[in-house]
RNA sequence: GGCCCCAUCGUCUAGCCCGGUCCAGGACAUUGGAUUUUCAGUCCAAGAACAGGGGUUCAAAUCCCCUUGGGGUCACCA
């Protein structure tokens, strides 16, 4: 058999980090199983700017290189891949089903299901349909049609059954029938509901695995129904834990964004936003959050790390591999080895991943990933020329390890900046400098030095700076903070002599006096 | 409320199906120490969990029951 898994996102203008997870997993399965991964739009209710609402769901596939092997833009033999298109084959389905009895109209109106369902709540029994719609004949049923009544199609539970599914991850699940409402499956305007139309698509499209998040798995006794009065064969299933806001059990819902600021484990990921984002004229916002995946493209996350990051959320390799390639979770993947709890988004664990997989990354690459926040946060302008690369090569280099996400690139302003504009972290300035007259002596007298250097690199000047404090009898320490301060503006920074040697003779002089006449 | 699902360190998880090797392992985070001109890093160390109660058994994180807690779902939404 061949392995057909789908992901069906309905077009809603972004792409959830947790839908995501979902369908990471039903394409890594579909990969690991040599199968097809489809992916199928949800649109059910026309909307109003399809390319709008879909394009950042196909972006962030792409970012992530997860490509589909039938939907949007690539087709497939089993087409349309858009369910506002697929209208004729609910429409058949219904008819069998209306045909072979396994549904019925009813003429009930929405206010007197709403009066029979408070009854049974007021009760406290089971509501179940009353089916009064299948007292009529079918020639009053079909009068009644003709003559333009509103009705639903409902689905006839047969209420002696029980149904129950195999579940890859949850084992054993059922359901006693006899428990059950009628679900529509029509509404009165024809248009099909969507525990309906997802099984009729997922028949036509052949899906061998329905893999999605728990959320899902009530409905599914509701669409274990449908498969069988369509006489079709149904899938295996697997229902995935939801991922959950960080250090919660609830599922991460965009709607929550402004609590999550104030969630210990989320603040993380928004000071780090804070302190990227606006530098590139952007800001975190019901349209850029932690929520969405275009949030860790945006501020800088490799796809390595968020992929990784993902696949460890609710399921792992063995007792202590942790970081993973993609085509290593490819080999490895296997539904058995996913977690039945709801799993928090770890941001501390996304950001270790990220460091990670940002150390295993050639220089040439981070440069070429930094560039484009330099030019956004007008660092550096276009078109970028090959000083400019340099420089920045130069400058992600002394930054090392410090260098965590690429957007972390705009904080170091102070390599970029004209002299005159260089900003002081006031504490330091003020500890370092105005209360350090000894300081500021020592710091006068490298200057000059400074002045004379030759070569300006890192190796001579640390020996010049050496040599400067023996002869002074004084400890590096002495004069190496106001140094790094008056030079820098910063308290703490990539090593000194890195620092001297990107900003130049020239800024280094002119910075020193600078800060030496701001003392006074 | 009905139905369904879930429950191991702060977090992500291993172990559970096939009881003993688990006074529960790893990672991240935290704390302490070392290294360094600062920060980041690196190295070393420490604290930190089987929700509770009953069974079954020579033996239970592992099997059974109950309780508690958390969550999902109950639409002419998806």
């Amino acid at each position: 058999m061949t392995v057909r898994t789908r992901f069906a996102p309905s077009p809603t203008g972004y792409m959830h980090i947790g839908g995501m997870r979902t369908a990471l997993f039903n394409w890594l399965f579909a990969r690991h199983n040599g199968g097809k991964f489809i992916l199928r739009i949800d649109d059910t209710d026309q909307q109003r700017n399809l390319d709008a609402a879909l394009g950042p769901i196909l972006d962030a596939f792409r970012w992530l290189g997860l490509d589909w092997d039938e939907g949007p833009e690539v087709g497939g033999d089993h087409g349309p891949y858009f369910q506002s298109q697929r209208g004729e084959f609910y429409k058949r389905a219904v008819t069998q089903l209306l045909e072979s009895g396994a549904a019925y109209q009813d003429f009930e109106t929405p206010d007197e299901i709403k009066v029979q369902r408070e009854a049974a709540q007021a009760e406290k029994r089971t509501y179940l349909s009353s089916r009064v719609s299948l007292q009529l004949s079918p020639a009053e049923r079909a009068n009644k049609a003709a003559a333009g009544d509103a009705h639903v199609i409902r689905l006839l539970v047969d209420r002696q059954r029980k149904v129950s599914v195999e579940d890859h991850v949850r084992g054993h699940v059922e359901w006693d029938c006899g428990l059950m409402a009628d679900p529509v499956i029509c509404r009165s305007d024809g248009s099909p509901l969507y525990n309906f139309a997802t099984v009729v698509d997922d028949i036509a499209l052949q899906i061998s695995h329905v893999i999605r998040a728990e959320e899902h798995l009530t409905n599914t006794a509701v669409q274990l129904l449908i498969y069988d009065a369509l006489g079709a064969k149904t899938p295996e299933f697997a229902h995935i834990p939801f991922v959950a806001a960080p250090g919660t059990t609830k599922k991460l819902s965009k709607r929550e964004i402004g609590k999550y600021r104030n969630n210990p484990q989320f603040k993380k990921l928004f000071d780090i936003a804070d302190q990227i984002l606006p530098a590139i004229g952007q800001s975190v916002s019901d349209a850029m959050n932690p929520v969405m995946v275009s949030f860790y493209e945006e501020v800088g996350f490799l796809p390595e790390a968020v992929l990784n990051a993902l696949s460890r959320l609710g399921w792992s390799y063995d007792d202590k591999t942790e970081n993973m390639p993609l085509d290593f979770v490819v080999q490895n993947f296997s539904l058995e080895r996913v977690v039945k709890g709801p799993a928090g988004l770890d941001c501390d664990k996304l950001l270790a991943y990220q460091e990670h997989w940002m150390g295993q990354l050639p220089l040439e690459q981070k440069v070429e990933q930094c560039l484009p926040y330099l030019v956004k946060a007008k660092r550096i302008s276009e078109p970028v020329d090959a000083a400019a690369r340099a420089f920045v090569a130069r400058l992600v280099t002394a930054l090392g390890e410090r260098l965590k996400l690429f957007g972390d690139i705009v904080q170091y302003s102070e390599y970029f900046v004209a002299d005159d504009i260089l900003e002081y972290d006031e504490k330091a300035f003020d500890k370092r400098l105005t209360q350090d007259p000894a300081a500021c002596g020592l710091l006068r007298g490298f200057r000059d030095r400074l002045a004379g250097a030759e070569p300006f690199d890192a190796a001579t000047l640390e020996s010049l700076l050496n040599a400067y404090v023996t002869e002074r009898g004084v400890g590096l320490g002495a004069v190496i903070h106001a140094l790094r301060v008056a030079v820098t503006g910063k308290a703490a920074g990539p090593g000194m002599f890195d620092c001297l040697a990107l900003v130049g003779r020239e800024r280094c002089v002119s910075r020193i006096d600078r800060a030496l006449q701001r003392v006074n």
